[in-house]
DNA sequence: ATGCATTTGTTGCATTATCGCACAACTCTG
DNA sequence: CAGAGTTGTGCGATAATGCAACAAATGCAT
């Protein structure tokens, strides 16, 4: 069913940074011909999941359903939910947990405070795996050849200057990250943030997402924020692997 | 394209209620042929939206790029996120914001505090909007043809003993609301939950979204909760107005 | 403004793939 | 092991695909 595939990599042509998009522009993004594409955003738009002005389209709310019966049907969000708000409210940071999808984290659940953010995150917002420690705590769980080929699929562009941009650096990371159990990661994904990550396992060991607390690299230096927090994610990590089938 | 628009009436198909679905269950549920359902179901397991165990699909992860595409390029969460996180602190309760999708609302932004609710919230998630503080609003904005149009292409079904479940009733109700400019729901989406709303309108006046609090009905009573959580509800309101375009 | 070059939106058409129906193979369950 | 339910597979009718051509709009330097 051709038809569908291509109508599905025009809906992924719409990203925040770019919203608004005419017919060639979506062409070009989807690498599908002018007449397809018109053909897909027309059809779109009459089901309701686009907006067209007569020049350009733009996705509705209703492509929310799409993707919101997936999370929905998550029972980790819902349960996580309360161990985060409480974790949260005991650490006074911000914390977050996300799946690993491909070489992106997706954030699944979170629980945030009431300190400056520059990244605005919500469950479904994503972020590449590879500079990020829920990502790699998750990188770290799988096997090594598998891991690689993640990371080979999406080139590993550095954010800040602090960020791992090679396989061999990343993978180095990870072996670390294995031996000591948890991830922590120093303004690779944003300047000035930092964050520390645990795994967060099901009842047969299985690691199926990751926790983690982010905050200001301002506010301490990171052998302090590993001090600080790494023992309590470490708890909420141990006692969810109880809850977890 | 009817190929197109077939599949995505599949995804859909996949709900919190129905996650995991056999081929003639979704086939049933769409109205489809099995022979195309079992089509679009390959397709989508072929590009990794769907998993597939030789019975049983469910939706992975990767339908959320569909859907968070839109979420991440609306402005309105970002906006809001600071405002709600500053008023739920203020008035010690969890506060959101929505917008309208046809006779549904859908949660985009949400401040939560560390109260028990019984129903989990997060951004995305969707509600019936006749019977919520959040639906009221933004219904009474619209003309009463519109809003009488909405309430009939879907069943009032009631929630509780409370819930309003008739055209008329609504109605009344959306003209209370009108005058009075908020809307105050007691325990209709929900047994023990109270909310109120206010409306979120752009610099040009027009209702994009609105915004509540919701707290459990054994707190206080009604009229102490409008008193206690209305001015703050308006003050935000008011607020957003002038950075909203 | 004017003319020219380029991009963009739209339409027609032969090729190719999909749709829905009917039938065969399979899998439970009593 | 029979019967109901479910899954997988050809086949003619039907609809989508990609290419190309055309018209309309846009950008740009004069």
């Amino acid at each position: 069913m051709g038809g569908l595939a291509k109508g599905l990599r025009v809906i992924e042509a719409f990203t925040a940074e770019t919203p608004r998009l005419s017919i060639s522009e979506a062409a070009e993004i989807t690498g599908l011909d002018r007449a397809t594409t018109r053909r897909c955003l027309l059809t779109l738009a009459e089901h309701g999941y686009c907006a067209y002005d007569g020049k350009f389209f733009t996705v509705t709310p209703r492509v929310l359903r799409l993707g919101t019966g997936c999370l929905a049907s998550m029972p980790l969000p819902r349960i996580v939910q309360p161990w985060l708000d409480q974790l949260s409210e005991q650490i006074g940071q911000s914390t977050s947990v996300a799946i690993l999808d491909g070489a992106e984290i997706v954030y699944v659940a979170r629980a945030a405070q009431r300190k400056v953010m520059s990244i605005a995150l919500m469950p479904g917002s994503r972020l590449p795996a590879y500079c990020t420690s829920l990502g790699r705590v998750m990188l770290a769980a799988l096997p090594e050849t598998q891991a690689i080929e993640l990371l080979n699929s999406h080139p590993l562009q550095p954010r800040t200057a602090h960020t791992l941009h090679t396989i061999d650096a990343v993978m180095t990371e990870l072996a670390l990250v294995r031996t000591q159990g948890y991830a922590a990661v120093d303004q690779e994904v944003e300047q000035g943030l930092r964050s520390v990550a645990m795994s967060v396992k099901n009842a047969r060991g299985v690691v199926v997402a990751a926790l983690n607390t982010g905050l200001a690299a301002s506010s301490e230096p990171m052998a302090s924020v590993i001090e600080t927090y790494l023992p309590p994610l470490q708890q909420v990590s141990r006692e969810l692997r109880g809850v977890l089938s």
